[in-house]
DNA sequence: TTGAAAGCGCTAACAT
DNA sequence: ATGTTAGCGCTTTCAA
């Protein structure tokens, strides 16, 4: 168990003070060019690298941020967190990862837990209220991923267009209704897709009609498909894509074919999106780039010691299109049972 | 941005000196009761918490622990981060989380960049060498995930059983021959899965192959389904469920029935497993599970100061029969493209 | 340009 | 049982 080399044997090897050490390692334009290189040189030849932690001690940075995701279980969050990481250790920070499942007081905790630790927090379908995340907000650089939250930085996709695509896409099918499968009221995600579907569907001339709300899951999209009313509609924007998939499984279940009797699209094409049979047609999100792009918001706000209020972005959606959805054939009504 | 309470505060406040408030907070047995009540009121009341890495800078532990995932893309690694970051959660400890992107040089900087920052390091499916990770055992509390090495703690999950069930049962199906689609060779899974389908086969009985080796992807499974000989064989366990799903899919679209004409068994039962058409017959890992032991053996280790040199698990598998495997029926003729 | 000294917040020896 | 002192490794004044 050597002991790692601290900033003393660096400058004791090289033949200065250490203050000089910390200088030529942070600042190499304030020292001259020769202490430069053979302080370089001792701390290569040591080993030499600064504890993040002693070094926090006296700037109060600890080169660490925290993200903090609803909920982990959530394949929706596999991109983001790999974005993020990405990012983060792209730019020499290293993230702290907390999952929240999916209640707002541990959320809270774990926030609070995290905060002291790090430069900046990352808060992904943060399920806390406005307020407490605008209060946090106020104690360490913040950006809120998939929300928007007044007065904090956000980063979102663009549902509207994105709905608008999907609802375009379905009335180009020939369907000339569509019907909304709605999330969970509290998320914020739930709100804008509902409205951008409903605008949309005005605009193409198509009714709309709001269904649900499912539990966000495959299984709540199983026991959606029990609730589509009679008869079906036949075409279903869902929430998202487990809610989409979970539902034509349910509907297949049921003898219900899909694309055949009803097309469904899902949000955010998930990794899961291109494995199920038929494969999902969805609205995709961004997502990796989401966690990268909130990440380097957040560091961009950091490194501006705050000044800069970190500007908010509204990432690009893109329909695409796969097997779940098909032209409008007819309208079934359910076997009752 | 009000300046958070330090220790001196809480001293001030409660009419003690700091060092009581440290041991009054640490360890309430060593002051007196009067004492320990009064700095605990003056703490909640001021909102205080210790900050980790002031702490850190005189115990020298930072209440952190890494988890190095060597591709965080990787469907299997979803399930044991959510258990590797539940556990050190629940006992109070912070989890970094970094992503090797498969490179066995970015996932040595990675550890090395962490070590100073943690307390204990889990390895998950660590692409460094034995060697290299022994080295890094000496340094800090280390645990390997889903991979043996000499003198370091692991955990593991029990695949020549696992894989003794997936040959038995297809053996049951009528199967008497069994082809073993192979991973990257470098992978410590991938041989010990192609040995205990060996020993398991020569066990029941029937004949085993070895097939492959394909990219541990969907994608990769895809591509085996193109290589796996001619005639094809009627049962192939494959190295993982990714690779059993691209197959299961490969196969499909080249007009091959599953499981009509090939029975297909996986291993992990990743999420996927179970959303797939047909749902894949698996040897399920306990994926949570694992990410939980892990750490749970690597706190047990740092709690004892290393003393105790944390001993490693080897975990139950368990087949789930889905619907990718079925009676053997005929053996079929790839059609010549 | 460099060195010396002070201090970040906390804890662990050492005193009392 | 409690207070006093010293020090963790680093950075940042302040002097020279």
């Amino acid at each position: 168990m050597a002991d790692r080399p601290t900033i003393y044997d660096v400058a004791r090897s090289a033949g200065v003070a250490p203050s000089t050490v910390s200088r030529a390692l942070a600042r190499p334009g304030r020292v001259s060019a020769g202490t430069a290189e053979r302080v370089r040189a001792a701390a290569a030849e040591l080993g030499y690298r600064a504890l993040p932690q002693a070094r926090a001690a006296s700037t109060a940075a600890t080169g660490m941020i925290a993200l903090v995701i609803s909920d982990i279980t959530n394949p929706f969050g596999f991109e983001i967190i790999r974005g993020a990481e990405h990012a983060a250790s792209d730019a020499g920070y290293t993230m702290i990862l907390s999952d929240a499942q999916e209640s707002g007081t541990r959320e809270r905790t774990l926030v609070e837990r995290a905060m002291p630790s790090v430069d900046g927090i990352v808060l992904a379908s943060s399920r806390m209220s406005d307020s407490t995340i605008r209060m946090m907000a106020k104690q360490k650089p913040t950006v809120v991923l998939n929300r928007a939250v007044l007065d904090v930085p956000s980063v979102v996709t663009d549902n509207r267009r994105g709905a608008a695509a999907a609802v375009e896409h379905l009335r180009e099918l020939g369907h000339d209704a569509v019907s909304y499968l709605a999330g969970p009221e509290a998320s914020w995600a739930d709100g804008t897709r509902w409205k951008a579907v409903l605008e949309a569907a005005q605009i193409a001339g198509v009714r709309a009609r709001r269904a649900g709300p499912a539990v966000p899951t495959v299984d709540g999209g199983v026991a959606a498909a029990a609730e589509l009313g009679d008869p079906l509609p036949t075409a279903v924007v869902a929430f998202n894509d487990q809610v989409a998939i979970g539902l034509v499984r349910g509907l297949r279940r049921r003898g219900v074919d899909v694309p055949g009797d009803v097309s469904v699209v899902g949000f955010d094409d998930i990794m899961l999106a291109r494995l199920v049979t038929p494969e999902l047609t969805t609205v995709a999100a961004p997502l990796r780039t989401m966690g990268g792009v909130a990440v380097r918001n957040l560091l961009a706000q950091i490194a501006s010691s705050g000044a800069t209020p970190a500007r908010s972005a509204e990432l690009p959606a893109q329909l695409v299109v796969r097997a779940s959805t098909g032209p409008r054939r007819r309208r079934v009504r359910q076997r009752s049972r």
